[in-house]
DNA sequence: CGAACATTGACACGCTCGTGTTAAGGTGGC
DNA sequence: GCCACCTTAACACGAGCGTGTCAATGTTCG
């Protein structure tokens, strides 16, 4: 039988239970469900949560900056409508955008 | 001369002094300085404030995530590390990169 | 020179984030 | 059946974000 109840699962992440129950409901991390409504954290999820601590310990990343990376993600026109802003707002990539525009023409 | 102070450039962007000056602080939008030290924004500052304001306006988002999403295009180790991240963390992702490894595979 | 603006720095304030705790009830294994 | 765990919901609370305002000082321009 896999899939840790909360309890488990956060003794062996470094997260508490109250903090797997938050994650869960931002969406980043979402356990399946017994036929009880018990949360039922696999593998993947065990992983998902080490990583995701390293991730906040070495870049020293807030949980929304995730929650926001993930919306990137999942949404394209976000995506599009903000590499558009910071290539309008950074010299040296838009500088680089062009120079990559003129490297496709040139490979055409 | 071209470089709006402060005050004339709030006026003109339905941003407030005070903003401009906690979006330089910020990195997000960084005015030229006079010899003087006064801010002189320029249009590309101009416009970079308007979109700035489209687009949470738009999206809903924070400034913080416009600066996260600055420091992931300015941090590349950064950028792979969330990408690693997300990628694991999203089912039909990952499927799409195994898909994406396999069609190199063919490829070459 | 004086009025109107700029500069930085500080104090303040409401709101949300991240987190803990507690309450009221359901589940499961011995 | 008990005890330890789970569930959701709520109250709480420090820290930081986004903003305003005020103070003390410097700049520009008529």
């Amino acid at each position: 039988m896999d899939g840790l109840k909360v309890g488990e699962a956060a003794a062996r992440t470094a997260w508490s239970p109250r903090m797997l129950r938050y994650l869960e409901r931002l969406g980043l991390v979402v356990p399946t469900r017994t036929a009880t409504g018990y949360r039922a954290y696999d593998l993947r999820e065990l992983n998902q949560l080490r990583a995701l601590n390293e991730l906040r310990r070495r870049f020293g990343l807030a949980i929304s900056d995730l929650v926001f990376a993930a919306r990137l993600r999942r949404e394209p026109e976000l995506r599009k409508a903000v590499d558009g802003w910071l290539a309008g707002a950074d010299d040296l990539a838009w500088v680089e955008w062009e120079q990559r525009k003129h490297e496709r023409l040139l490979a055409a």
